[in-house]
DNA sequence: ATGAAAGCGCTAACAT
DNA sequence: ATGTTAGCGCTTTCAT
C-alpha cells in the first residue's frame, strides 16, 4: 500500500504539501501542486482513511436502527437518509437490531468505541434507558418512534391525529362499528394511534368496545391475518378495521377475503403508512401517508448538525389520508 | 476520551498489559488481569477501533451492493449476510447504488481507501469491468448475480433450469402460448431465464413467438403492470405469463384483474424469487423459490476466507418450484 | 510475566 | 509557500 510518505518522497515535497493538495488549499504553488497530483497518479495513491480517521477522531460512519429491513415503511426514510449522507461524505450503517437487546447493544458499542459518529434510531423496540444514557455522550437522532420523555431530537408525524382522521373517514362513511388491529402497547406510536382511534369514536358518541381491539404481537401480515380471525369471532363483529400498519392492513385483507367477505361491501379497511405494495393488493388499500423521504433527510441533517456540536429542535410533520379502494365500493 | 495509556496509569502497568488483557491473553496474572480489569471498570474504558483499526490495518466493514433495497429479493440474503458477519466481528455497509455508476464508484472508493475490506455484489447493473479490475487488488464476492468471465467467485442458482422448470410445469397444466415477462438483456440471469423458456418450448415443439417476449428497463411492480398491457394486445395473446421476478408477477396479477381476466382460469402466472409478498397476492403466486438466506450465509464465508487469503470455489445452489394458486384452478 | 518503544497513515500547529 | 514534527490510540516485537 502506498502512502502519503511514498507520494512525498516522489514528488519531492513534503507530506504536509501532499496532505495540503489532497485537501484543497490554495496555499499550494500551481506547479507544486502539480508535481503533487503527477506522483498521486503515477503511485495510483489513495490516501487511507484509517490514518485520517483516527487522526481526526470520526469514522464518518453513522448508525440507522431499524427493527427489521424487510418492512417497506422505512424504504424511503433510508433513501432519504442515504442521500443526504453521502453529500455530506458520511455513510450508512443500517443496523437491523430484530428487537433485540443484545443486536441493540452490540451497535450501541459501535458508537462507544468510536466506530460510528452518530445514531438515527427508527426502533420502536429500542431500550430506551440505554439510549437516553448513550444520548449524554453522543449525538442520537430519533426518527418516527420517539419518546419524549428524555432530551433526544426527534422528527415524527403527529399520530394521534393521523389515526383520528382514519377513523373518521370511516365514520363518514357509515361505519361505527369499527374494529382496531393495533401493535404492541408498549410502543408510544401504538398508544398515540389508540388515542385517535378512540377519540374519534367518542366524538361521535360510540363506545369503544374492548372485543374490537386486537394487540400484535409484531408487524407482519401474518398477525394481520390472526387478528381478522379473532375479530370475527365477536358477536356483532364490525364493519370497518383501522389497522395501524399496512403489513397487518394487508393480512387482514386476505383473512377477510379467505373467509368470503367482500372488501368494502362487506367490511372495510384502512392501513398506515402508504406502503408500496398497499397499491398491488385487491382492493388498493386506504392509507395513511407519512412523508418518509422528508423524515429521513430532516433526520440526517439533524443528525450531522449534532456532530457539529449545534443544537437542534424536534419536528413534527404532515401526514396525509389517502382514500382508495378499501373504503370505496 | 479515555484511552489505553490513562487506563495503563491507573492500574499501574504498561499499555502492553492493558492491550493483553483487553484481547484474553493468558499472558498475565491473575492479579494483573484484575487490577486493569478495576482500572477500566471505573474509568469505563472503551477501546477506540479507529487506533486498532489504523494499526491492523482493516475496518471490519463489508461493503453489499445491490440495486434496491426495495426488492424483498434481497431480504432473507442480507439477514444471512448479517448473522455470519456479525458472528466474525465484522459489519455491513449496505450500498444500494440505484444502478449509478457514479454511485458505484463511490462505494469501490471505500474500499480503495480501506474504509472497508471487501464486497459482496449482487448488483447485475455492476460495472463489471471495474469490479473485476478492483477484485485484483481486494477480496470480492458476486452473489446472485455474477459473472463467469472473471475470477472472481460466486454463489447462484442454476437460473436455466429454474426458468426452464417454471416453463415445463406451465406447460403440464396444459399451456403452450406462454408469455415471457423478463428483465433488462444486459443481465446474465435475464439472458439464462430466457434460454431456460426457449429450451423448454422448443423441447415441446412450441415456436417460441417473439410477440410473447417481453424486456422491461426495472424491476417492479409497474413494469410487470406494462408488460401485460403489451403482452395483451398481440393476436391470439397467451394463456400463461412466466415472469423473472415476483414483482413482475404481481404487478401483472394487478393489471390481468384490472383487465378482468380470472387467474389462473384464464391465464396462469408463475414468478420468481418466492418473496414473502407473493403469498398475500389474490390468487398466491406460483413461484420459484432460491436459497436466499443461505446464499447469504455462503457468500460472507467465501468473502471473510478471501480476505484471510485463503482461494475459494464458486457455489451454484438448488432452486425449487412452489406451486401456488396462480397455476392451479 | 511485564515493559519499552516503534510505527500504522494521516493532519495540523508551528517554524521557516 | 513549504517543511518539520508531534501525536491520534492502538498492537506487537523485542528485551528484560
Amino acid at each position: 500500500m502506498v502512502n502519503i510518505q511514498r507520494v512525498a518522497k516522489e514528488a519531492g515535497v513534503s507530506v504536509a504539501t501532499v496532505s495540503r493538495v489532497l485537501h484543497d488549499q490554495n496555499t499550494v504553488t500551481a506547479k507544486t501542486r502539480l508535481k503533487v497530483e503527477e506522483a498521486i497518479q503515477k503511485l495510483n495513491y489513495q490516501p487511507s482513511m484509517l490514518g485520517r480517521n483516527l487522526r481526526k477522531s470520526e469514522s464518518r460512519l453513522l448508525l440507522v436502527l431499524i427493527p427489521e429491513i424487510s418492512n417497506p415503511f422505512y424504504f424511503d426514510i433510508i433513501k432519504g437518509i442515504e442521500s443526504i449522507a453521502i453529500s455530506h461524505n458520511y455513510n450508512i450503517l443500517l443496523c437491523e437490531t430484530d428487537s433485540s437487546p443484545e443486536r441493540e447493544n452490540i451497535y450501541f458499542d459501535l458508537i462507544r468505541t468510536k466506530m460510528a459518529d452518530g445514531i438515527i434510531s427508527m426502533d420502536p423496540a429500542v431500550n430506551m434507558d440505554a439510549l437516553m444514557d448513550l444520548a449524554e455522550k453522543h449525538p442520537i437522532i430519533q426518527c418516527s418512534e420517539y419518546t419524549a420523555e428524555g432530551e433526544i431530537p426527534y422528527v415524527t408525524i403527529d399520530n394521534e391525529a393521523a389515526s383520528y382522521q382514519a377513523v373518521k373517514h370511516l365514520i363518514k362513511i357509515g361505519n361505527e362499528k369499527i374494529a382496531l388491529i393495533n401493535s404492541n402497547k408498549k410502543y408510544l406510536y401504538a398508544r398515540q394511534r389508540k388515542k385517535g382511534y378512540q377519540r374519534a369514536l367518542e366524538e361521535q358518541g360510540v363506545v369503544v368496545r374492548k372485543e374490537y381491539i386486537y394487540h400484535t404481537e409484531h408487524l407482519g401480515f401474518e398477525y394481520g391475518q390472526q387478528a381478522v380471525k379473532n375479530i370475527l369471532k365477536v358477536n356483532d363483529p364490525p364493519t370497518a378495521i383501522f389497522a395501524v400498519s399496512d403489513l397487518l392492513a394487508i393480512g387482514a385483507l386476505k383473512e377477510l377475503h379467505a373467509q368470503g367477505l367482500h372488501v368494502p361491501d362487506d367490511i372495510a379497511v384502512v392501513g398506515f403508512d402508504k406502503i408500496h405494495f398497499s397499491n398491488m393488493t385487491n382492493p388498493t388499500l386506504t392509507t395513511i401517508a407519512q412523508p418518509m423521504y422528508k423524515m429521513g433527510t430532516l433526520a440526517v441533517e439533524m443528525l450531522i448538525k449534532r456532530i457539529k456540536g449545534e443544537n437542534v429542535e424536534s419536528i413534527i410533520l404532515d401526514h396525509e389520508l389517502v382514500i382508495r379502494e378499501s373504503t370505496s365500493g
